[in-house]
DNA sequence: ATGAAAGCGCTAACAT
DNA sequence: ATGTTAGCGCTTTCAT
């Protein structure tokens, strides 16, 4: 069995002494050349590797963050957006040697497991919150363990908090512009979550476009697909009677959603009825028709939030960041329009 | 600014030692019930919370077990099956108060980073390989540093490996016999990797069936999918000209892939070629028509890899642990079978 | 049942 | 430029 090699033995077998090797471990400047060279080949051929655990509690840094998803997405099932912003966050992670520790919940009981967890210092140096629910507890659990920490999507006490988010407001307004363009003039929304800032927003991205158009907003052409696929099939079914002409889903799962709800009752698209999505999941462009819809950078997200907080660990957060991704209209065939 | 708690100042407001403290938090059984209620009774008041990392480094636990998904799941994107995976995981994690740490690379650079957290004791206490992969360089690092392990699929290694698999080859085997059963008998095979364990054994699966039911296996009528949608899609179009009535899709996002280039081809399912898929991803039901396809008990994996891998962590691994799942065919729209 | 003390492997301040 | 030393907060013998 292979002893444990500690900084000690390397310096021992160097013949220089322990702090030595750590700051040839940290390139520290301070080593002389012939040095520095003579214990890195005493690291090569035992290849010897510092313990992170050790460091950590030494350097009050353990180089790993966390990044928590919310409970309520059960969606997670079929929605690809939150594999795709883990995927983004992991590879800044990876960019910038830190790990990530991904926590998922399903019960408020086993949220409560997070807290130990969330002490400053400890096992992780900050954490993002993919949240984007609008009241969320955590935030002010955060806040008062002084833990740096950077929310996705826009939360309640925004002024305060770092956030990265994308234009919400300003994605449904253009879906729903390029909507009226067309021609079509009742134009149903099937809405996300009303307590996520996302769903918020669209809608209110939505009842603008109507608004400067001077279309009314009709009650009758809202319905909550919960962000999910199997709400938007619902919400859509319950839609046709009152005859729309063109749907604004405010997610592609819940734009899909709707176009299953549309084959069944065999109802063509766009002919009958148009169809805009949001977010530009990858299986938007495989659908049929392929998804007309507004695309959302998730990877840039992930990766925006993980620099943002690297950053305020490194720096502190004198003064929160606000960051407001722009988003962009895809036309594909769900909306009738012809492609350029 | 509230200083950070330590079990000494807890001890001291207790009027007890530190080692006592230690004892009551970690439920030791030598301390009397009235000193354990004294000191609970600061610990509550205070809102003291032990600190992971300096008990990780006295007690060479970390409480933290990695993830490795491997560098080439391109399809985490589209395909659910890691999503998934990571909850099952993630579940079982909670139930046992540890945290996972999640590692996706794409380098084989930045899999070297990962080299120096594999260290044992270390920053995990031990991790599961989502891999799969055939030959997996990993496993042997991971055995040279003793660090406990788990893979999900049976790796090339398998007899000295702990690992949890789903039959491949049996579920197969249903899904091609089912089909055979349905009166086909030009019976196509999109493949998976054949660098998967997965990819390798569905195949064989398919071919075994083949053989039993005195059907001779055309090389024509097998096509590389990739486990990707997208190249399922273009294996389908490249099956099209050898005519085909059956196709086995070694994956449901396959399968999807296949239904897609069908839809293009204007080719009906099941009247003209009929399809059954393998996962029973969530996506598989709302497919139209919806998939027929070989049920995996994904969330049931990720469980059982964590719940092995916690226990020979706990117990070591006298002998290694090989748990095989089975499958189960679930009828749905496109084997064109009548459901009972 | 409780306390004293050693040490886990590292970093960093200080001394040289 | 290098070594010495004092912790980081905890667990865990070993005494008592």
């Amino acid at each position: 069995m292979n002893e444990r090699l500690t900084l000690e033995k390397i310096g021992e077998l160097a013949g220089v002494s322990r702090a030595t090797v750590s700051r040839v471990v940290n390139h520290h400047p301070n080593v002389r050349a012939e040095v520095r060279e003579r214990v890195l080949g005493v690291i090569e051929e035992t290849g010897y590797q510092p313990h992170l655990i050790a460091r950590s509690l030494a350097s009050n840094r353990s180089g790993v963050i966390g990044l928590i998803i919310p409970r309520i997405a059960q969606s997670l099932f079929t929605d690809p957006y939150y594999p795709r912003l883990i995927q983004g966050v992991a590879q800044t992670c990876n960019a910038n040697d830190v790990v990530m520790a991904l926590f998922m919940f399903h019960t408020e009981n086993e949220e409560e497991k997070l807290y130990p967890i969330l002490q400053r210092p400890g096992l992780v140096d900050g954490v993002i919150i993919a949240s984007a629910q609008k009241f969320d507890p955590l935030v002010g659990r955060l806040a008062a363990n002084a833990m740096p920490f950077v929310v996705i999507g826009r939360p309640a006490h925004a002024p305060e908090v770092s956030f990265v988010d994308v234009d919400n407001v300003t994605g449904a307004y253009t879906a729903v512009s390029h909507l009226i363009q067309q021609g079509r003039r009742r134009i149903a929304i099937i809405n996300g979550r009303q307590d996520m800032s996302a769903g918020i927003d669209r809608r209110q991205g939505y009842l603008q476009a109507l608004s400067e158009h001077d279309l009314i907003a009709d009650e009758s052409l809202m319905a909550d697909g919960n962000f999910e696929e199997a709400g938007a099939y619902d919400a859509m079914l319950r839609l046709l009677p009152h005859q729309p002409d063109a749907v604004f889903a405010a997610s592609d799962a819940m734009a899909l959603g709707a176009l299953r709800a549309l084959r069944t009752a065999a109802i063509a698209v766009p002919g009958q009825i148009a169809i805009v999505g949001f977010d530009d999941l990858p299986t938007a462009a495989i659908a049929s028709p392929p998804l007309t819809t507004i695309r959302q950078p998730i990877l840039r997200f992930g990766a925006l939030a993980t620099e943002t907080l690297l950053d305020i660990i490194e720096n502190g957060a004198e003064s929160p960041r606000h960051i407001i991704l722009p988003t962009e209209l895809i036309i594909r065939g769900t909306c009738g329009a012809t492609i350029v």
